[in-house]
DNA sequence: TCTAACCTTTAATCTAAGTTTAAGGTCAAG
DNA sequence: CTTGACCTTAAACTTAGATTAAAGGTTAGA
């Protein structure tokens, strides 16, 4: 398989795939005689892991780390590993975002609850004082 | 005050205090007959402000948008607005993160379920074909 | 043979949010 | 008057994950 077909059957760009070759990522490319890349069927695969594990979150460095290319073995010990210290990379970042979404949903409400009868110049203060308290609170 | 004190009260390097003034995010500051900066107390709040934006997840230039730097003019409605689709965005988020921990977790089970009397190199085909599956589920 | 579609390489460019470096001006103390 | 702390600028560098450009070689078909 030339490049181009990978790339259409990967849904990935060329260039990207040169990229990815480039550092390290995927290996599994040979040379034809007139200096195009040929790649087995498995490169397909490769590729496909890839994606998947991005979008589980995993650098292309982390990935280069787990992903052994030759693709038959695995040092599954450090895989295990690895998977292990990113679901808790992402339990702490959903507790960062979860605390991010309510100091804004606070704020938003601290904004409506405006008076009424101060001006506008007024709630700014109001409403950045607690802002300021938040900041205070948080450090 | 001069920068260097802004910098020790504010927690923040000089080097990015500067930076914030070069993209238009800092504006309160005047100049000394020598070509010092000098700041006014209200600069520290800013500095604050910003902090705090970034940490709720919101990138300079969306602080740029909503923050009108003079401190006394919120441009009330966009703000809102702002706040209200970062909240969005959060929340979509969040709802990828438990995607993605739930691929990883299952990804781990998997593994883990290598039914003892077959090689790790059969065990990597087996959890192979399962990620692949999961692929192509979400595209 | 011409042309269009493919392929190759290296090097430059991009975004974000800064940091680092180089070269130099200012100021207070001893 | 010199030393050290502090300040100034512009420009280059950093990381990650690529994309784009420039310049050129290969191949299939009419």
């Amino acid at each position: 398989m030339k490049i181009g077909e990978l790339a259409k059957r990967s849904g990935q760009t060329q260039s990207r795939i040169r990229f990815y070759e480039r550092i390290g990522l995927l290996k599994l490319v040979d040379r034809r005689a007139n200096g195009y890349r040929a790649y087995p069927p498995e490169a397909l695969v490769v590729l496909n892991l890839i994606d998947t594990a991005q979008n589980a979150g995993f650098s292309l460095d982390e990935i280069r780390r787990m992903v052994p290319s030759d693709l038959g073995e695995w040092k599954h010990e450090g895989l295990l590993d690895a998977l292990r210290a990113k679901v808790a990379e992402i339990t702490t970042l959903e507790g960062r975002l979860a605390q991010s979404k309510a100091q804004i949903a606070g704020l938003i409400a601290e904004i409506e609850a405006k008076p009424g009868d101060i001006t506008c110049k007024d709630n700014a203060r109001r409403v950045m004082a607690r802002m300021l308290v938040e900041t205070a609170e948080r450090s």
